[in-house]
Order: structure tokens, then sequence, then C-alpha cells
DNA sequence: TTGTACGCGTTATCAA
DNA sequence: TTGATAACGCGTACAA
């Protein structure tokens, strides 16, 4: 493999000089340019980006960290990111953590070794030593799907909180008065520990009581809303509706359900969140709270380039959920075919429906 | 940010002893080792990866190019490739080509550039100047969901070819005779063309004639499918079976033939290709050919690195595809129904369904 | 078991 | 506009 030396002395010019066609073309006259672009030909010189890294302390490479690939918007905030990464000529490492923290911390350390510019981490844990080292040591790094608002770092996410309420409230006002919550497991990460809580208070603003045996925490995967539904519908008294913390567990429950017999959503309401790309060609198509994952995932990566170059103040980037009805909620049949009987105390055999 | 110097003139050793309780912490004295890892913590001294891929140029790092992370193989095989790579201590840098040859030819530039160790690539384009490039040049790689079988390179992939003929010959068992197929573009991978020749054989094999207005080629999107289903069922003979390149598309092919009032399967046999994740999640669950997509990018992970350490001979490995039977498919209607009449010059309104 | 000294390919500084 | 040369942080002979 030749080197710039190998060029420089062929193109009978120094190294810098050399480097000089490549990096700052104008600064060298037009003739010589031309001699060390053949001689470069010549000898089939390649660019080493990693010396240059070395030399630079750049490595022109950032770290991208997220719990689990598999999850449609993690792979579409992914692509966000990298497009707008590549675009800036930037490298993008990926990190897969499983939603363990452990993995994240050692990815995290890993990238930093391999001293990565900058760092986009949808984070399982917020609140954890290493973000507060990331700090400290002026990495410059980006939170995404972040639920934290203030504070010293840098973040692009959403209002879960609000996602939450918004998602329940849709199905209050269509007529659902016992709704169910499937949410990812709160100790894994507090998005959606943030998007209980709207739908918690949103229960609250509308005298609904809320019953925690409507709540089932699980696994952020497919299997998860499958088992989780089960067990919600096998209680005796079962929610006409279920809001569920994201798409991928939503897409889990709606199998469940269907497994189970009823039929979606004239028998179930589910809501999801995030706006899958896949969420409006499931069946029946899914109402959920878009997040706009690919706009995230850019921004994060804008964001981060820019803290990059001139760290300044920590900024916070919200950005707009938004409701998008769809054929999974309707209203419950009850309300409609209501006579005196309360359809949850009524013997409706599907309230007491077994496995 | 402190270096090995700094740890060594506290510790009071040389550099070298400091990178030999880095690398080969055995070969330096207990006591000495103490010495060096406490005046390591005490200036805070954090390893410099990049500076060692220089000096031994080699940067634990390889490429990993797909073709567009939002379908769920990808997403799944790059998984493998993760976790593999992981557990080896390897960094995987991410490309998405978005299908596109130009973008391909300037990731693997890049990364080149970048010094990787090793590309895995799941290539748009297997017969391009930039693969053999990377033969001549000596690059370690691997293709993985190739289409080659034999050759100077290696290769991780499946059958395509029978693939798509037991696709079809699931089909036609079922007493299909009028059955079409959504391809991903064959000008834009090959992949999808294999499979269509198994099908175009099988359709042989068994007597059926060839219709080329069957066969449309899409893009690799969602909205591939659902665009082209609608297409097939406007024709005048519609087909009642389709095989679809792919899942991501099948799933987009659902979506439209439902929209266009058909219910599935009785109306229409759909069945894929891949297995996703998802694909048991589908409304009617899918049935496809199951390429293990996870275990595909784990062995392309493992063949690299071996291959890295060791170049050899290029190996071929073929996994095994299966058809995987679930809800989408079943026998069509009109075999039960069957009087004197031919559906297929029928004056079912369907076959004149206009959209 | 430990230290010395050089090299890796590039950039950056300074001088010409 | 160009050249000479000293970094950059680490590995690795080779010597001690």
């Amino acid at each position: 493999m030749s080197t710039m030396r190998d060029v420089a002395r062929l193109a009978q010019v120094s190294t810098a000089t050399v480097s000089r066609v490549i990096n700052s073309p104008d600064s060298v006259r037009g003739k010589t340019r031309k001699k060390v672009l053949r001689a470069m030909k010549m000898c089939n010189y390649k660019y080493n980006a990693l010396a240059r890294g070395f030399a630079t302390k750049k490595s022109n490479t950032i770290g991208l960290i997220i719990p689990n690939i598999n999850n449609p918007v993690f792979a579409e905030s992914t692509l966000g990111v990298q497009e707008y990464a590549d675009e800036k000529q930037i490298k993008v490492i990926l990190g897969n953590t499983s939603y363990k923290v452990s993995q994240e911390e050692s990815l995290i350390k890993a990238l930093r070794e391999s001293q990565v510019d900058g760092l986009i981490i949808t984070t399982t844990n917020p609140k954890g030593e290493i973000i507060k080292t990331l700090i400290t040591e002026k990495i410059p790094f980006v939170l995404l799907f972040s639920t934290v608002k203030g504070g010293p770092v840098s973040v692009v996410g959403v209002d879960n909180y609000r996602g939450g309420y918004i998602a329940t409230e849709h199905l209050i006002s269509l007529g659902h008065n016992r709704i169910g919550m499937i949410a990812g497991s709160f100790s894994v990460t507090d998005r959606s520990y943030h998007r209980w809580h709207g739908y918690r208070q949103c229960l609250k603003d509308h005298g609904i009581p809320y019953n925690k045996n409507l709540l089932v925490q699980t696994g952020y995967s497919l299997s998860g809303g499958r088992d989780s539904i089960k067990q919600l519908l096998n209680q005796e008294l079962s929610p006409s509706a279920v809001f569920c913390s994201n798409d991928y567990i939503a897409l889990g429950a709606i199998k469940g359900a269907r497994e189970a017999g009823l039929s979606l959503p004239e028998d179930l309401s589910i809501v999801g969140f995030d706006d899958m790309p896949t969420a409006s060609y499931m069946v029946p198509a899914l109402t959920t709270i878009r997040q706009p994952a690919y706009d995230m995932g850019k921004r994060a990566c804008e964001l981060l380039l820019q803290k990059m170059e001139n760290p300044g103040k920590p900024e916070q980037h919200m950005m707009e959920t938004k409701l998008v009805v769809r054929e999974s909620t309707a209203a419950p049949q009850e309300v409609k075919t209501d006579k005196s009987e309360n359809y949850w105390t009524s013997s409706d055999p599907r309230t007491n429906y077994i496995l």
C-alpha cells in the first residue's frame, strides 16, 4: 500500500504538498497539482483516513446506540442519522444494547476508545452514571428519544406524557371507559413510564378511576405484547380498549387478541405509539401516536455535529407528536347496544374468556 | 487527555511496560502491573484504540453494507452481524445504500479509507467492478444474501431459485394455476431475479404456461407491493395467487389487495420470501419461504473474521430455506365450486375489478 | 522482566 | 506556492 511519501517521491514534491492537493487543492498551483494527481494514480494511492484521524484527533466517526434494531422505529431513526451523517461524510458505528444497561455501558466505552467524535444514544438509563460521565468529560453526545426535558444534556425527543394522554383521550372520546395499558417495563426505560403517566392523568381528568389490574408491564417485544394482551383479556373484567406503549408491542397485542378470538376493532380497540413505517399496513391499520422517527434521527445527528464543532449550550429539541386515527380503534360495542345492563358486569361470555 | 507516556512517567516505568499491562498483562510482574494500573486510574487514562489501529494497521472495525435498514430482514441480519462482532470486540460501521449502486460504491470507498479490516456486503450488484476490485486488492469481504454460488468470493446465501420454486409449488399444490409474481426490480438486485426463475421453472414443470402479464417488477418497498398488486388485480384475468419476492413487498401487497376489496386468503393467496420477524404477526399470517437472516448475518461475520486472519480459499455457505405455511395461502375458491365454467373467463365481477 | 528507540501515515508549523 | 520536519499515541524489535 503506497503512502503519501511514495506519491511525493514520485511527483518530486514534499508530502506536505500531497496533503494539500487532498485537503485544499486550491492552495496548490495547477501544474503541481496535476503532477501529484498523476503520481497518485500511478502508484494506486489510497488515502488513509485512520492516519488522518490520528493526526488530527478527529475520527470523523460517530457512535449510534440503540436498544433494538428490530424495532422498526429504531431502524427508521437510524436511517435518519445515517443519511445525515453520510451527507457530511461522517461514518457511524452502530451498537445494539438489547435494552441492557451493562451493554450500553460497554458499548460507550468501546466507542470512546475508538475515538468517535460524538455519540447519539437512545438510552435505557438517562439517569445513569455513564451519562453523567459523558457530561463531565465533555464528550459531545445527544440523547435520542429522550425523556429528559431540561438539564445539561442535548436531546431530541417528544413529550411522551402528552402522547400517552392524547392516546387515552382518543379512546375515551370514543366512549371507552375500561381502558388498559400494555407498557414496556418501567424498569427498562422510562419512555413507557412517561406515557403511562399521561394515560393515568387522562383517566383521572375524565373521572375514570385508575385500575392497576389494567396495566401490564412487559418486554419490548412482539411476544411481550402478545402475551400481555392475553393476560389482560383473561381478567374477569377485561378492557374494551388498550393503549400499547409502542407499535411493536401493539402488533403483538393485536395478534394475541386475534388468537383470543376477538375481532378488532369491534371487540377491542388498540392504540399504539410511534407510527412505525408498517403501522398503516397492519390489519387493522393501527391508530397510533406519531413521532417522526426519521426526522428525529436526522435532527439528532445535525445537533450532534453542530455540538461537535461548537459545544455551546445544550439544546432540547422536542418534536411534535400527533394522533393518527386509523382502523384499530372504534367505539365500544356496548355503548351502542347498551340497554340497562352494564357491560362490565354482564354475562357476556367474552369477559370470561379463557385462552 | 492523558497518554501512555503520562502513565509511564507517573508509574516510573517505560511506555512499553504500560503497553504490556494492557495487551499482555501476564508478561509483567504483578507488582509493576499494580503500580501501572494505579497510575492509569490516577490520571484517568483512556486507551486510544485509534492510535493502536494506526500502529498495528488493524482497526478492529468492519463495514456492513445493506440496501435498506427498514426492511426487517436486513435489520435482523444486521443484528446477527452485530452480536457476533460484539463478542469478538469488533466494531461495525453501518452503511445504507438504498439499493443504489453509486451509493454502494462510495460507501465501500469511504469504508476502505477508514481502514476497516473487512467488509460484509449485501450487494445490489454482484457482478460490478467494485467487487472485482475488492478481490484483486485482497480486501477481506463476504457477500451476504448473495446469489453467487461459485467463484472467487466468500458468500453466505440461500438458493433463491429453489426458494422461488417451492413457493410456487406450494401454490400449485393448493390448486392454483393462475399465479402471479410481484418481484423487486430485476435491474436492482438479482435476488428476485433468481426467485423468479424458480417460479417460472416450477410453472413449466407443472404444465402451467408462463404469462408475462402476471409478473410485475417494482421497488423494494411497502408501496411497491401495494401498487403492484392493484396493477395485477386490474387485469382482465387476474391471478388467484401471488408470489412476492420478499415479505416486505408482500406486506404491501396484502394491504393493496385488501383495499381492492379482496379478503385473504379466500380471494387471493399470497406467499412471501424471508420470514421476517413480523411475518407470523401479519394478518393473515404470512406463508413464506424462510431464510435464517440472523444466522446468516452471524455466519457472515464469523466467516469474515476467519478470512481476515487467514485468507485461504473462498467459502460459500448456502443456508437452508424452507416453506413456512401459515394463513395467507389457501385453495382457490373456484377449484371447489368449479362447475362447467372456467373461472378465468367467467363473468365474476372481481376479475373486472377497477380500483 | 523491563527499557530504548523507532515506525506507522498524516497534518501542522514554520520557514523559504 | 512549496518544503522540511516535528508531532500525534501506540506497538514492537531489540537490547539490557
